[in-house]
DNA sequence: CATGAATGAGTCTTCATTCAT
DNA sequence: GATGAATGAAGACTCATTCAT
């Protein structure tokens, strides 16, 4: 699958620049196989235990020592921007499938939605949260390229008549956040459930025609992430 | 104003039932004012800074001592408690004057789910956190008022036919505290502006005829605080 | 005794400015007692053990809570601001003592060298350390009064023709410290013995008429400050 | 270049004796061309940065791993240990040397102290720092031999009438290091344009006749060491 | 032999909670 | 009753040292 962390800018880290892995260094297979366990380990325990989570427990859980960690990732503020690089990716994926895949063009959109719920796209609060430096080229061009494969999907289900016209990729990429956000300090699995109870109402809201008149404006995910 | 906090139980503290306060021991008006205050406070502070604000900077913003506090609430636990108290039972006023005032039910819900969202409801997740001691008479009760309160106001807008049918007050709740759920770690105000156009697109959702068939079921308030 | 510590200016921390101490806030007895001793064992801490001795030991030695240490310096750079400042201070009223009590200039020089020595103005590398704030306020007018203090004791002693003529306050300065500097990792009490040899030695050096010429030029303490 | 580095010991590595490398086992050239280049490393960076310096950061600078460090000396202190040896061989050189070359005794000697601050004596605090081992042989052979070399310096010196009668090599020692030692955290590299004034006065203060009487008696070496 | 990676112990710092005025 | 101060128990992060390629 293609990823979107191939662009890269070093963070001038004082000795050494961690995170920063340009192409010329590829990482020891069991290194790489670390990594990428701890992001998905992360992905997982953010959503099982909120966002408090200590790294030492999402160490111990991926099996690693602390440090290994901080290894990878120069703090914490970067586990989780890569983890939102990860989540982001693998959503617009869903969403870039879905298109292709799916005839009905608002079919496409649900099915997209509720993949994005199984992603655990709440666990990040990807486009908000401070914790994160929306500056970074790799974050932009993740949100580029979601924004472009959820655009397609509403642009399509708009242009079948099927979605209402009033609202922006912003309004459906907050909505879908913060409803499959995780609670905190609880594992609430069956919670998921309900979820999808919930997405499937907002799509609802969303078909067209409009049932009501929206207060303010529909938004892009650069409105969102300007909002300090 | 109506106060959910007159039947108590001590949840033994570890010296004293600080916060138990039984009818009996008046408190003197300057405590109580304080105790206020910290509750108001508490609940904005959560709004701004997110749930894991220290109880010193609450206390910074209210004006008190920190020790203050723990004269009012035996732990962060307890004021989580007793600030959860508070939200539902301005909630619950919400929903009650709604249905009194508005003559249209949908409406009426409408404005009380809007009403909500300026309550901070969100603030607490107060129905699903794990920090809540979900037994605790107090908290059941004002749960209760709450759940009747949205009922009625949800069986208006159902027999008026304006309402879906496949679902739950506990439907509701939880859609509407997770779209108005602060940010972690920054102080969103703007944000609000959003939120409205969310809620709005729920209803809309919500609004019959139903577009579509939701998975799962109806769900209460006492499911919700069963799971976990 | 006079404190350089009388001028203020909030380091504007994120919730609280612990570690200032504005006038209006008079601290409890017992707290200012805590940071006076902090200070006190900080200074005798840093001259036995060295620069990287863990706030935790200081704490320790200071009967204390490590986070009793937190409470009055933010973070261990304020705390060796502090130390900074008190030693400064202390060496000033030496210098300025030495000049009132004693009627020989070069005698009182000569007092001052040593007192420094015995307030332990190695510990802190004062002047020249990237370990302190230069800019800060507090530091550039305990600098000044230290610099007046010296200087007048130098010019003193250079006009009364017992002081060669080729040297500024920061070459002595900075000899002082150097030669006093404790060394890293073990108690070397003993090592005073020889620090006063050494001293005496350099002050025969720094005797009139000079017995050679020196490379570079004299330096002030606002040189030392400003190199890196 | 002599080396002090032949007679050897082993210090019981834990697992492997990896430093002692008895004459039978010669090294391959790369891996002994890496070990004078960590030794080297080291002296510089320890010089630029500080005692605290990590061992990775020399790695780094050397142009090693990390573990190559390790594959030469055990630990840490076996470095520094080494460093220490290579420092000490290099400054008796210099004294050797100056007094071979020069004609004038007190040039000579002036000449060596400039020549060791030069070769970074105060790097290492070589004489005093208790992260030595102070009865390894080889550090007591390399001391013996510096001390030799200084001791004929200061003899022919001293036999020259140019140079105070009441110091011993000890005291030249402990204060060329001490007024050679680099600044903690920060690299001082313009700082060497003081430290030969700084000498300069020193040697001033060396010369005969004396200027005043001294406190304490002269140090040997061995003194030096045995204190703590 | 050389190296990148992994790790546990240690340090700094924060915060809920308790103590003393 | 109210407060400032004190504290120990985490949590983030670093680094000497060990392991595996």
């Amino acid at each position: 699958m293609a990823s979107a962390a191939t662009s890269k800018t070093a963070t001038a880290g004082r000795r050494t620049a961690k995170s920063a892995r340009p192409g010329q260094h590829r990482l020891r297979a069991d290194a790489l196989r670390n990594r990428e366990r701890i992001i998905a380990t992360a992905r997982e325990a953010l959503v099982e235990y909120g966002a408090e989570i200590p790294l030492d427990e999402i160490a111990r859980r991926a099996g690693v020592g602390n440090a290994t960690i901080y290894r990878h990732f120069a703090n914490r503020r970067e586990l989780i921007h890569h983890v939102t690089l990860s989540v982001m990716s693998r959503i617009a994926e869903q969403a870039e499938s879905a298109l292709a895949e799916e005839s009905d063009a608002f079919l496409a959109l649900r099915r997209f939605v509720h993949a994005a719920a199984d992603e655990r796209i709440g666990a990040l609060c990807p486009l908000l949260s401070d914790s994160l430096d929306k500056e970074h080229p790799d974050l932009i061009a993740a949100r580029d390229r979601l924004a472009a494969g959820i655009d397609a999907l509403m642009g399509a289900a708009r242009a079948s008549g099927r979605l209402r016209t009033d609202i922006g990729v912003g309004d459906l990429m907050v909505a879908l956040t913060q409803l499959t956000r995780p609670l905190p300090g609880n594992g609430c699995v069956d919670f998921d459930i309900f979820v999808h109870r919930h997405l499937q109402l907002f799509l609802d809201g969303l078909s067209a025609p409009a049932r009501s008149e929206l207060p303010g404006s529909p938004a892009t995910l650069e409105d969102l992430q300007q909002r300090q």
